[in-house]
DNA sequence: CCTACTAATTAAACAGTGTTCAATTATATT
DNA sequence: AATATAATTGAACACTGTTTAATTAGTAGG
């Protein structure tokens, strides 16, 4: 029955086309401006067909929302070979923004974007456990930099929602456009600047 | 000329229903889902009268940002009243903080939401001075700040920005629920204890 | 009071959107 | 070769933001 397999294996790679498609017209125009039309231009298939292989545009964002989780974790896995927590809660940050600002409507989709209650709920969820992960790696890194004496009178989980919630801010800020506005000389370099007075802070603290 | 007047004053009365039939719709159903045709439905006049008085979707929505500011400036007034920068920076972030979780739709609307690109584009335009304003004062503070000798070694901009971000990023996680998956049994009162280890960092900066 | 003018309001139209579905085409099995 | 199955299509539906010509209402001048 090897034709069976081939025509799994056809239809699994239109399915990774219409994905790449997506992501493309996703980064280059944004996720809410790209029409289901175009990505059917783009792979030279009919809008009708899509729909034989997502349900509608919101389950090919799940689809790409799953892989960002993804992609973030194993850009993760470098900092095994960071010892110093205090470094590697730096190294951390960096490489968070810098996911972040290399793919923005990825990141808008995993962390900004209106999640549907459904989706919230289920925590026991697939697509959550990546997320879940991700932040108790960060929780780890701020134990052991408590234990090392960093951080004294902190509480570990506060202090680990802060610490996301500043790197976070500065991203999320900047996605949104929301300081083009306010900083419009220094918009290309405010995030990675903010980061480093992060740091800097960070580097005050632990002496 | 009475006549005029209270035909001014009728005009005056209409473009403000339509700002609040607008701004209910887009509080609950977003922005990008409230269609004119639905705010014209909720006042009862056709869509197309509605381009008699904004010249169109985003001026509506600039008109809704422009008095969340306002609202947000006002309660920063009392700040006036506190000499010490470090302690007025600190109370800037509660007053911040409270008005995001008293008026989260507002907030999202305000700092989260996507804003539409002809609203951003227009950078120069004296309608973003109110969010100019906050944000200028917030960086008078800092100033002051390290006017007194705290945060030395630091860019007064940049670390502006990254105060913004701090906050930004607390409630912003809060309101877009991101914290109920990786934080679920203290969800309630996680902003709080985050900004309390903020200020336990400014103040350990402080000395 | 009636006409003339102005401003407000409307319905219709245009070009776009996500999505559905009957009809068609291509392919594989018997 | 005929049949069954799966993939693909194009047209259609109900929306969207916006524009415009036509209509209505209301005021001002004579």
């Amino acid at each position: 029955m090897g034709i069976a397999e081939r025509k799994e294996r056809d239809k699994e790679e239109l399915r990774e086309r219409i994905l790449i498609a997506a992501k493309a017209l996703f980064l280059e125009k944004g996720v809410e401006k790209t029409s289901i039309r175009n990505i059917a231009d783009l792979i030279e298939y009919s809008p009708g067909s899509i729909y034989h292989y997502f349900k509608d545009k919101n389950e090919i964002f799940h689809a790409l929302h799953q892989g960002g989780f993804q992609q973030l974790m194993s850009r993760m896995e470098v900092l095994a070979t960071v010892q110093n927590p205090m470094e590697r809660l730096k190294k951390m940050g960096a490489i968070y923004v810098e996911f972040a600002l290399q793919n923005p409507d990825m990141y808008d989709l995993m962390f900004i974007k209106e999640a549907p209650m459904a989706h919230v709920s289920s925590s026991n969820d697939e697509e959550w456990k990546e997320g879940f992960g991700t932040f108790n790696f960060l929780r780890a890194t701020i134990k052991e930099c408590i234990q090392v004496g960093h951080f004294q009178n902190h509480d570990e989980e506060a202090l680990s929602f802060l610490v996301w919630s500043t790197v976070h801010g500065m991203v999320s800020l900047h996605i949104r456009r929301r300081c083009e506005v306010v900083l419009a000389q220094r918009q290309s370099t405010i995030v990675k600047d903010g980061l480093n007075e992060f740091f800097s802070i960070l580097d005050r603290l632990s002496q």
